[in-house]
DNA sequence: TTGATAACAGTAATGATTATTAAATATTTT
DNA sequence: AAAATATTTAATAATCATTACTGTTATCAA
């Protein structure tokens, strides 16, 4: 352990932050995990909401997600995977396509670039608000 | 033309504006467009900026794209294509990737969601930050 | 040319996120 | 187990990007 990295005690809030994220498939936002623990920790603050989203994230058991104009979601789904982003309702469902690096190594052989990692997202309509 | 429609007048900012994130290849945000123009416009206000760029998005002239945790930046390339983007410098680089549909139109085939369209992001290090 | 209204500059407001601080809580040491 | 030490918390203030408001100016059709 480098001298840089910080111990990070357990904390009430920060395990239930993780275990309803986990627990959600809709990619949560900030402040919805906010409201939805208040009930159950009424002192609960957005900012320790936020702290601990941060340290979830630089712990690498979530991930952040942003579309644009919106606010930041976070997911506690490790594996690589893909988005569907409902332009009505802003659902965000997970897909998973198996050989997306195929597509890429090709047409960047010849580019000067390394990649680390990728994101690949689906805009359109979700089933239910193409339903109404 | 429906009743909601916005007859939009023109004006020298806007095209400014325009012209301006067209010759870029670097994805401009709101603030480096107006400390580009400012000279030229000592008058121009960053409110100004960001409300045109808005008229821009909706007539269909210019493109949003947002990553992770920085501001809005703005693109005039509106052919599909995707994105390389340096995690140490935050450069980002246009790349055209044909065929990416095929990958997915497989994928998808028993999901009941209608994409209209995608976006595909790569992150990594540019030839520039490897060098040093 | 003129009347209607979009566009302007300037500024205030908003919304998401981060930083600060004193008090509460968790771990380590005695 | 109690004291010492370090971390986390809640509350609040600060910041940054973006949008809304206000009074003035510019555009354009009649």
């Amino acid at each position: 352990m480098s001298v840089n990295d910080v111990v990070y005690r357990k904390s009430r809030q920060r395990q239930k932050i993780y275990d309803l994220i986990k627990d959600m498939q809709n990619h949560p936002t900030a402040i919805w995990i906010y409201n939805s623990l208040k009930e159950e920790i009424p002192s609960l603050s957005l900012g320790t909401v936020y702290r601990n989203l941060n340290i979830l994230l630089e712990q690498g058991l979530i991930h952040k997600v942003s579309f644009d104009g919106n606010c930041d979601r976070f997911d506690a789904r490790i594996e690589s995977h893909h988005h569907l982003i409902c332009e009505k309702c802003g659902a965000v469902d997970d897909i998973f396509l198996p050989r997306v690096s195929d597509i890429y190594k090709d047409a960047l052989k010849d580019k000067k670039f390394k990649i680390t990692h990728h994101r690949m997202d689906f805009f359109g309509i979700c089933e239910k608000c193409a339903k109404k």
